[in-house]
DNA sequence: ATAATATACTAACACATGTTAGCAATGATT
DNA sequence: AATCATTGCTAACATGTGTTAGTATATTAT
Protein backbone atom coordinates (compact mmCIF):
# COMPACT_ATOMS: atom_id res chain seq x y z
CA UNK A 1 0.00 0.00 0.00
CA UNK A 2 1.18 3.45 -1.01
CA UNK A 3 0.38 6.24 1.09
CA UNK A 4 1.16 9.69 -0.01
CA UNK A 5 1.02 12.75 2.48
CA UNK A 6 0.96 16.49 1.12
CA UNK A 7 2.27 18.10 3.65
CA UNK A 8 2.33 21.78 3.37
CA UNK A 9 5.16 24.21 4.14
CA UNK A 10 5.00 25.24 8.14
CA UNK A 11 4.03 29.04 8.76
CA UNK A 12 4.45 31.05 11.96
CA UNK A 13 0.66 32.13 12.70
CA UNK A 14 -0.06 35.38 13.69
CA UNK A 15 -2.54 37.41 14.93
CA UNK A 16 -3.93 41.03 13.70
CA UNK A 17 -1.63 43.67 14.21
CA UNK A 18 1.26 41.52 15.12
CA UNK A 19 4.53 40.86 12.75
CA UNK A 20 6.16 37.21 13.09
CA UNK A 21 9.31 38.69 14.62
CA UNK A 22 6.63 39.92 17.45
CA UNK A 23 5.86 36.51 17.59
CA UNK A 24 9.16 35.27 17.34
CA UNK A 25 10.29 37.31 20.30
CA UNK A 26 7.65 36.87 23.12
CA UNK A 27 8.25 32.60 22.23
CA UNK A 28 12.15 34.12 23.31
CA UNK A 29 11.00 35.46 26.12
CA UNK A 30 9.68 32.79 27.84
CA UNK A 31 12.32 30.56 26.60
CA UNK A 32 14.92 32.37 28.02
CA UNK A 33 13.15 32.60 30.83
CA UNK A 34 12.87 28.90 31.58
CA UNK A 35 15.92 28.05 30.89
CA UNK A 36 18.42 31.12 30.47
CA UNK A 37 19.77 32.64 27.39
CA UNK A 38 22.82 30.28 26.82
CA UNK A 39 20.90 27.31 27.62
CA UNK A 40 18.06 28.02 25.16
CA UNK A 41 19.16 27.02 22.06
CA UNK A 42 17.61 28.62 18.10
CA UNK A 43 16.60 25.04 17.70
CA UNK A 44 14.50 24.96 20.74
CA UNK A 45 12.67 28.46 19.91
CA UNK A 46 12.40 27.41 16.11
CA UNK A 47 10.39 24.24 17.66
CA UNK A 48 8.43 26.56 19.96
CA UNK A 49 7.59 28.83 17.18
CA UNK A 50 6.96 25.47 15.10
CA UNK A 51 9.44 26.56 11.84
CA UNK A 52 13.13 25.07 11.55
CA UNK A 53 15.81 26.83 12.98
CA UNK A 54 17.11 28.33 10.04
CA UNK A 55 13.77 29.85 9.26
CA UNK A 56 14.26 32.14 12.09
CA UNK A 57 16.75 34.51 10.38
CA UNK A 58 14.02 35.70 7.83
CA UNK A 59 12.65 37.78 10.50
CA UNK A 60 15.49 38.30 12.90
CA UNK A 61 19.28 39.28 13.20
CA UNK A 62 20.43 37.16 15.56
CA UNK A 63 20.15 35.56 18.63
CA UNK A 64 21.34 38.49 20.44
CA UNK A 65 19.07 40.75 18.65
CA UNK A 66 16.15 39.25 20.44
CA UNK A 67 18.21 40.10 23.80
CA UNK A 68 18.18 43.67 22.71
CA UNK A 69 14.73 43.94 22.16
CA UNK A 70 13.45 42.04 24.97
CA UNK A 71 15.96 44.15 27.73
CA UNK A 72 15.30 47.58 25.71
CA UNK A 73 11.58 46.80 25.58
CA UNK A 74 11.60 46.58 29.19
CA UNK A 75 13.82 49.43 30.01
CA UNK A 76 12.17 51.79 27.70
CA UNK A 77 8.84 51.21 29.18
CA UNK A 78 10.22 51.78 33.12
CA UNK A 79 11.96 55.21 31.75
CA UNK A 80 8.64 56.56 30.08
CA UNK A 81 6.50 55.51 33.17
CA UNK A 82 9.44 57.33 35.44
CA UNK A 83 9.21 60.76 33.11
CA UNK A 84 5.91 60.43 33.82
CA UNK A 85 5.59 59.98 37.57
CA UNK A 86 8.58 62.83 38.15
CA UNK A 87 6.67 65.13 35.71
CA UNK A 88 2.99 64.90 38.39
CA UNK A 89 2.80 66.56 41.73
CA UNK A 90 2.66 64.21 43.93
CA UNK A 91 3.68 63.97 47.19
CA UNK A 92 6.70 61.32 47.49
CA UNK A 93 5.13 58.43 49.24
CA UNK A 94 2.04 58.86 46.20
CA UNK A 95 5.21 58.85 43.61
CA UNK A 96 6.35 55.86 45.46
CA UNK A 97 3.74 53.80 45.47
CA UNK A 98 2.68 54.64 41.53
CA UNK A 99 6.73 53.21 40.91
CA UNK A 100 5.81 50.07 42.51
CA UNK A 101 2.27 50.07 41.28
CA UNK A 102 3.36 50.08 37.83
CA UNK A 103 6.43 47.32 38.63
CA UNK A 104 3.62 44.93 40.02
CA UNK A 105 1.70 45.59 37.12
CA UNK A 106 4.89 44.67 34.38
CA UNK A 107 5.81 41.94 36.60
CA UNK A 108 1.90 40.48 36.34
CA UNK A 109 1.54 41.59 32.42
CA UNK A 110 4.95 41.39 31.09
CA UNK A 111 6.18 38.23 33.44
CA UNK A 112 8.65 36.73 31.09
CA UNK A 113 10.09 39.77 29.48
CA UNK A 114 10.81 41.74 32.37
CA UNK A 115 12.41 38.58 34.07
CA UNK A 116 14.50 37.74 31.15
CA UNK A 117 15.53 41.48 31.08
CA UNK A 118 16.26 41.67 34.79
CA UNK A 119 18.28 38.51 34.95
CA UNK A 120 19.75 37.98 31.53
CA UNK A 121 21.04 41.42 30.66
CA UNK A 122 24.51 40.28 31.62
CA UNK A 123 24.60 38.32 27.71
CA UNK A 124 24.25 41.50 26.49
CA UNK A 125 27.21 42.58 24.13
CA UNK A 126 28.92 45.92 24.30
CA UNK A 127 27.52 49.17 23.29
CA UNK A 128 23.92 47.69 24.45
CA UNK A 129 25.72 46.47 27.37
CA UNK A 130 26.73 49.61 28.84
CA UNK A 131 23.83 51.28 27.21
CA UNK A 132 21.73 49.12 29.87
CA UNK A 133 23.54 49.31 32.30
CA UNK A 134 23.54 53.17 32.23
CA UNK A 135 19.70 53.40 32.44
CA UNK A 136 19.64 50.87 34.96
CA UNK A 137 21.83 53.09 37.29
CA UNK A 138 19.60 55.88 36.09
CA UNK A 139 16.46 54.51 37.24
CA UNK A 140 17.86 53.93 40.36
CA UNK A 141 19.33 56.94 40.84
CA UNK A 142 15.94 59.13 40.45
CA UNK A 143 13.91 56.66 42.35
CA UNK A 144 16.15 57.11 45.42
CA UNK A 145 15.80 61.25 44.44
CA UNK A 146 12.50 60.84 44.79
CA UNK A 147 12.68 58.71 48.48
CA UNK A 148 15.17 61.40 49.51
CA UNK A 149 12.49 64.28 48.95
CA UNK A 150 10.36 62.36 50.72
CA UNK A 151 12.96 62.21 53.82
CA UNK A 152 13.57 65.79 53.62
CA UNK A 153 9.99 66.87 54.09
CA UNK A 154 9.23 64.08 57.08
CA UNK A 155 7.07 62.17 54.87
CA UNK A 156 9.85 59.06 55.00
CA UNK A 157 11.41 57.73 57.50
CA UNK A 158 15.14 58.78 57.64
CA UNK A 159 16.47 55.57 56.15
CA UNK A 160 19.58 55.09 53.31
CA UNK A 161 17.31 55.55 50.03
CA UNK A 162 19.90 53.55 47.74
CA UNK A 163 19.44 50.86 50.01
CA UNK A 164 15.52 51.73 49.99
CA UNK A 165 15.45 51.14 46.17
CA UNK A 166 17.31 47.69 46.11
CA UNK A 167 15.20 46.53 48.52
CA UNK A 168 12.05 47.55 46.60
CA UNK A 169 13.15 46.79 42.94
CA UNK A 170 14.73 43.25 44.09
CA UNK A 171 11.54 42.80 46.02
CA UNK A 172 9.25 42.82 43.41
CA UNK A 173 11.41 41.58 40.86
CA UNK A 174 12.18 38.39 42.92
CA UNK A 175 8.75 36.71 43.70
CA UNK A 176 8.59 33.75 40.84
CA UNK A 177 4.62 33.38 41.32
CA UNK A 178 3.74 36.29 39.46
CA UNK A 179 2.58 33.84 36.15
CA UNK A 180 0.83 31.40 38.65
CA UNK A 181 -1.34 34.01 40.20
CA UNK A 182 -3.58 33.73 37.07
CA UNK A 183 -6.64 34.63 39.08
CA UNK A 184 -7.19 38.35 39.93
CA UNK A 185 -7.93 37.75 43.22
CA UNK A 186 -4.37 36.68 43.91
CA UNK A 187 -3.06 39.37 41.74
CA UNK A 188 -4.28 41.98 44.13
CA UNK A 189 -3.82 40.32 47.24
CA UNK A 190 -0.36 39.80 46.15
CA UNK A 191 -0.10 43.38 45.56
CA UNK A 192 -1.76 44.83 48.41
CA UNK A 193 1.12 43.10 50.35
CA UNK A 194 3.86 43.90 48.80
CA UNK A 195 2.64 48.27 48.87
CA UNK A 196 1.85 47.53 53.04
CA UNK A 197 4.92 45.66 53.27
CA UNK A 198 7.27 48.22 51.27
CA UNK A 199 5.35 51.73 51.12
CA UNK A 200 4.38 50.78 54.85
CA UNK A 201 7.43 50.34 55.97
CA UNK A 202 9.14 53.57 54.58
CA UNK A 203 5.71 56.13 56.18
CA UNK A 204 7.18 57.95 58.97
CA UNK A 205 4.44 58.22 61.58
CA UNK B 1 71.53 30.18 18.95
CA UNK B 2 69.62 27.50 20.33
CA UNK B 3 67.73 27.96 23.95
CA UNK B 4 66.42 25.70 26.05
CA UNK B 5 63.27 26.24 27.73
CA UNK B 6 62.79 24.56 30.69
CA UNK B 7 59.57 24.10 31.66
CA UNK B 8 57.85 23.22 35.13
CA UNK B 9 54.40 21.11 34.66
CA UNK B 10 52.05 23.71 36.22
CA UNK B 11 50.00 22.61 39.44
CA UNK B 12 47.10 23.87 41.35
CA UNK B 13 48.30 26.19 44.69
CA UNK B 14 46.65 24.97 47.87
CA UNK B 15 46.92 26.21 51.04
CA UNK B 16 46.93 24.52 53.99
CA UNK B 17 44.07 22.40 54.97
CA UNK B 18 42.47 23.39 51.65
CA UNK B 19 42.28 19.88 48.92
CA UNK B 20 42.90 21.17 45.27
CA UNK B 21 39.11 20.20 44.61
CA UNK B 22 38.27 22.90 46.76
CA UNK B 23 39.90 25.58 44.98
CA UNK B 24 38.63 24.22 41.91
CA UNK B 25 34.79 24.82 43.39
CA UNK B 26 36.03 28.09 44.58
CA UNK B 27 37.03 29.45 41.39
CA UNK B 28 33.99 27.74 39.68
CA UNK B 29 31.97 29.73 42.24
CA UNK B 30 33.26 33.36 41.07
CA UNK B 31 33.20 32.02 37.08
CA UNK B 32 29.88 31.10 37.41
CA UNK B 33 28.62 34.20 39.18
CA UNK B 34 30.88 35.88 36.92
CA UNK B 35 29.02 34.18 33.37
CA UNK B 36 27.07 32.31 35.02
CA UNK B 37 26.81 28.32 34.95
CA UNK B 38 26.12 27.69 31.13
CA UNK B 39 28.39 30.49 29.85
CA UNK B 40 31.42 29.71 31.68
CA UNK B 41 33.09 27.11 30.21
CA UNK B 42 35.47 24.15 32.00
CA UNK B 43 38.52 25.97 29.70
CA UNK B 44 37.70 29.31 31.61
CA UNK B 45 37.73 27.11 34.86
CA UNK B 46 40.88 25.95 34.06
CA UNK B 47 42.47 28.92 33.02
CA UNK B 48 40.92 30.05 36.10
CA UNK B 49 43.04 27.70 38.26
CA UNK B 50 46.08 27.60 35.99
CA UNK B 51 46.02 23.97 34.23
CA UNK B 52 44.34 22.20 31.72
CA UNK B 53 40.69 21.30 30.87
CA UNK B 54 41.44 17.97 30.83
CA UNK B 55 43.74 18.27 34.21
CA UNK B 56 40.45 19.15 36.36
CA UNK B 57 38.94 15.82 35.80
CA UNK B 58 41.31 14.34 38.09
CA UNK B 59 39.67 15.92 40.67
CA UNK B 60 35.95 16.11 40.08
CA UNK B 61 33.34 14.29 38.93
CA UNK B 62 31.71 16.48 36.04
CA UNK B 63 30.81 20.12 35.60
CA UNK B 64 27.40 19.92 36.72
CA UNK B 65 29.30 18.51 40.53
CA UNK B 66 30.68 22.00 40.54
CA UNK B 67 27.37 23.43 41.08
CA UNK B 68 25.97 20.26 43.68
CA UNK B 69 28.72 21.24 45.53
CA UNK B 70 27.83 24.94 45.70
CA UNK B 71 24.36 24.72 45.85
CA UNK B 72 23.99 22.47 48.37
CA UNK B 73 26.84 23.42 50.66
CA UNK B 74 25.12 26.97 50.65
CA UNK B 75 21.55 25.01 51.28
CA UNK B 76 23.26 23.12 53.59
CA UNK B 77 24.17 26.00 56.26
CA UNK B 78 20.98 28.15 55.38
CA UNK B 79 19.54 24.90 57.15
CA UNK B 80 21.66 24.34 59.91
CA UNK B 81 21.16 27.53 60.78
CA UNK B 82 17.48 27.32 61.15
CA UNK B 83 17.43 24.51 63.22
CA UNK B 84 19.52 26.64 65.51
CA UNK B 85 17.17 29.44 65.40
CA UNK B 86 14.04 27.26 65.72
CA UNK B 87 15.82 25.74 68.85
CA UNK B 88 16.00 28.98 70.47
CA UNK B 89 13.69 30.70 72.93
CA UNK B 90 13.63 33.81 71.53
CA UNK B 91 10.57 35.98 70.70
CA UNK B 92 9.14 36.00 66.79
CA UNK B 93 10.99 39.24 65.78
CA UNK B 94 14.32 38.45 67.29
CA UNK B 95 14.09 35.22 65.35
CA UNK B 96 13.86 37.44 62.18
CA UNK B 97 16.53 39.34 62.77
CA UNK B 98 18.85 36.45 63.33
CA UNK B 99 18.09 35.19 60.44
CA UNK B 100 18.08 38.50 58.44
CA UNK B 101 21.68 39.03 59.53
CA UNK B 102 22.89 35.44 59.02
CA UNK B 103 21.55 35.73 55.37
CA UNK B 104 23.66 39.16 55.17
CA UNK B 105 26.62 37.76 56.79
CA UNK B 106 26.38 34.44 54.18
CA UNK B 107 26.57 37.30 51.40
CA UNK B 108 29.29 39.36 52.94
CA UNK B 109 31.79 35.93 53.49
CA UNK B 110 30.47 33.88 50.86
CA UNK B 111 29.05 36.10 48.00
CA UNK B 112 29.79 33.92 44.73
CA UNK B 113 28.65 30.90 46.42
CA UNK B 114 25.35 32.18 47.49
CA UNK B 115 24.57 34.07 44.74
CA UNK B 116 25.32 31.07 42.43
CA UNK B 117 23.42 28.89 44.46
CA UNK B 118 20.41 31.05 44.05
CA UNK B 119 20.49 32.07 40.49
CA UNK B 120 21.63 28.71 39.00
CA UNK B 121 20.10 26.16 40.65
CA UNK B 122 18.03 25.92 37.46
CA UNK B 123 20.73 23.70 35.84
CA UNK B 124 20.53 21.30 38.36
CA UNK B 125 19.70 17.69 37.15
CA UNK B 126 17.21 15.95 38.95
CA UNK B 127 17.53 13.94 41.47
CA UNK B 128 19.49 16.98 42.86
CA UNK B 129 17.01 19.59 41.07
CA UNK B 130 14.03 18.15 43.57
CA UNK B 131 16.30 18.09 46.38
CA UNK B 132 17.39 21.34 46.30
CA UNK B 133 13.62 22.96 45.26
CA UNK B 134 12.70 20.86 48.43
CA UNK B 135 14.92 22.03 50.69
CA UNK B 136 14.15 25.92 49.49
CA UNK B 137 10.03 25.77 50.13
CA UNK B 138 11.20 24.17 53.25
CA UNK B 139 13.37 27.22 54.71
CA UNK B 140 10.52 29.49 53.31
CA UNK B 141 7.98 27.57 55.28
CA UNK B 142 10.20 27.81 58.43
CA UNK B 143 10.41 31.22 57.70
CA UNK B 144 6.90 31.95 57.30
CA UNK B 145 5.80 29.95 60.26
CA UNK B 146 8.35 32.24 62.49
CA UNK B 147 6.61 35.05 60.87
CA UNK B 148 2.84 33.52 61.57
CA UNK B 149 4.07 32.89 65.15
CA UNK B 150 5.15 36.74 65.76
CA UNK B 151 1.69 37.41 64.14
CA UNK B 152 -0.17 35.73 66.56
CA UNK B 153 1.33 37.43 69.70
CA UNK B 154 1.13 40.84 68.14
CA UNK B 155 4.32 40.81 67.79
CA UNK B 156 4.41 41.38 63.96
CA UNK B 157 1.75 43.38 61.67
CA UNK B 158 -0.79 41.29 60.38
CA UNK B 159 0.85 41.12 56.88
CA UNK B 160 0.89 37.86 54.76
CA UNK B 161 3.83 35.88 56.05
CA UNK B 162 5.23 34.04 53.33
CA UNK B 163 5.02 37.11 50.79
CA UNK B 164 6.92 39.31 53.37
CA UNK B 165 9.54 35.74 53.52
CA UNK B 166 9.65 36.31 49.76
CA UNK B 167 10.33 40.05 50.13
CA UNK B 168 13.00 39.55 52.80
CA UNK B 169 14.92 36.80 51.18
CA UNK B 170 14.65 38.28 47.25
CA UNK B 171 15.75 42.10 49.05
CA UNK B 172 19.12 40.68 50.74
CA UNK B 173 19.72 38.24 47.73
CA UNK B 174 19.63 40.48 44.64
CA UNK B 175 22.13 43.24 46.22
CA UNK B 176 24.97 43.34 44.26
CA UNK B 177 27.03 45.17 45.89
CA UNK B 178 27.74 43.01 48.83
CA UNK B 179 30.76 42.06 47.27
CA UNK B 180 31.95 45.57 46.80
CA UNK B 181 31.83 46.82 50.50
CA UNK B 182 35.16 45.32 51.13
CA UNK B 183 35.41 47.82 53.63
CA UNK B 184 33.40 46.88 57.04
CA UNK B 185 31.93 50.25 57.67
CA UNK B 186 30.08 49.38 54.41
CA UNK B 187 28.92 46.31 55.19
CA UNK B 188 28.03 47.53 58.71
CA UNK B 189 25.63 50.30 57.74
CA UNK B 190 24.37 48.10 54.71
CA UNK B 191 23.72 45.86 57.61
CA UNK B 192 22.04 48.19 59.57
CA UNK B 193 19.93 49.78 57.03
CA UNK B 194 18.55 46.51 55.69
CA UNK B 195 17.46 45.16 59.09
CA UNK B 196 15.94 49.15 60.04
CA UNK B 197 13.93 48.84 57.06
CA UNK B 198 13.07 45.37 56.57
CA UNK B 199 12.72 44.20 60.08
CA UNK B 200 11.65 47.64 61.33
CA UNK B 201 8.79 47.21 58.52
CA UNK B 202 7.02 44.13 60.42
CA UNK B 203 7.22 45.29 63.69
CA UNK B 204 3.64 46.47 65.70
CA UNK B 205 4.21 49.18 67.21
C1' DA C 1 -2.13 34.14 -15.08
C1' DT C 2 2.35 36.28 -14.15
C1' DA C 3 5.64 38.43 -11.72
C1' DA C 4 7.53 39.69 -7.45
C1' DT C 5 8.05 39.30 -2.62
C1' DA C 6 7.98 36.92 1.67
C1' DT C 7 8.76 32.97 3.98
C1' DA C 8 10.05 28.26 4.61
C1' DC C 9 13.19 24.18 3.80
C1' DT C 10 17.53 21.25 3.47
C1' DA C 11 22.30 20.99 3.95
C1' DA C 12 26.21 22.35 5.69
C1' DC C 13 29.82 25.23 7.95
C1' DA C 14 32.90 26.53 11.50
C1' DC C 15 33.41 26.61 16.08
C1' DA C 16 32.91 25.78 21.14
C1' DT C 17 31.68 22.51 24.39
C1' DG C 18 32.19 18.60 28.11
C1' DT C 19 34.69 14.74 28.54
C1' DT C 20 37.91 10.57 27.89
C1' DA C 21 42.22 7.92 26.80
C1' DG C 22 46.83 7.42 27.16
C1' DC C 23 51.00 9.01 28.65
C1' DA C 24 54.54 12.02 31.25
C1' DA C 25 56.06 14.33 35.18
C1' DT C 26 55.95 14.98 39.94
C1' DG C 27 55.56 13.81 44.98
C1' DA C 28 55.27 10.60 48.71
C1' DT C 29 56.50 6.08 50.84
C1' DT C 30 59.35 2.46 51.58
C1' DA D 1 67.06 4.36 44.95
C1' DA D 2 62.79 2.07 43.72
C1' DT D 3 57.89 1.97 43.80
C1' DC D 4 53.52 3.75 43.65
C1' DA D 5 49.91 7.17 43.72
C1' DT D 6 48.85 12.02 42.31
C1' DT D 7 48.44 15.19 39.25
C1' DG D 8 49.45 17.21 35.02
C1' DC D 9 49.71 17.21 29.70
C1' DT D 10 48.40 16.46 24.63
C1' DA D 11 45.24 14.81 21.47
C1' DA D 12 41.02 13.70 20.22
C1' DC D 13 36.03 12.50 20.40
C1' DA D 14 31.19 13.33 19.85
C1' DT D 15 27.83 16.50 20.22
C1' DG D 16 25.49 20.94 20.20
C1' DT D 17 25.82 25.59 18.75
C1' DG D 18 24.66 30.02 15.84
C1' DT D 19 24.49 31.03 11.34
C1' DT D 20 24.71 31.12 6.03
C1' DA D 21 23.90 29.59 1.15
C1' DG D 22 21.02 28.07 -2.03
C1' DT D 23 16.58 26.64 -3.27
C1' DA D 24 11.66 25.58 -3.05
C1' DT D 25 7.01 27.07 -1.92
C1' DA D 26 3.53 30.17 -0.63
C1' DT D 27 1.36 34.77 -0.69
C1' DT D 28 0.57 39.32 -2.65
C1' DA D 29 0.48 42.64 -6.31
C1' DT D 30 0.11 43.49 -11.21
Amino acid sequence: MLVYYLRTMARIKIEKNTSRKEVIVSKAASLFREKGFKAASMRDLAEAVGVEAASLYNHIKSKTELLHELCFGVANRFMHHMDEVESKKNNSIAKVEELVRFHINEMINHYEEVYVSDREWKHLSDPYLSNFQNQRRMYRKRFAAIIEAGIRNKEIKAIDAPTAVLIILHAIGGIESWHRSTQKIDADALTSNMITILVGGLKND
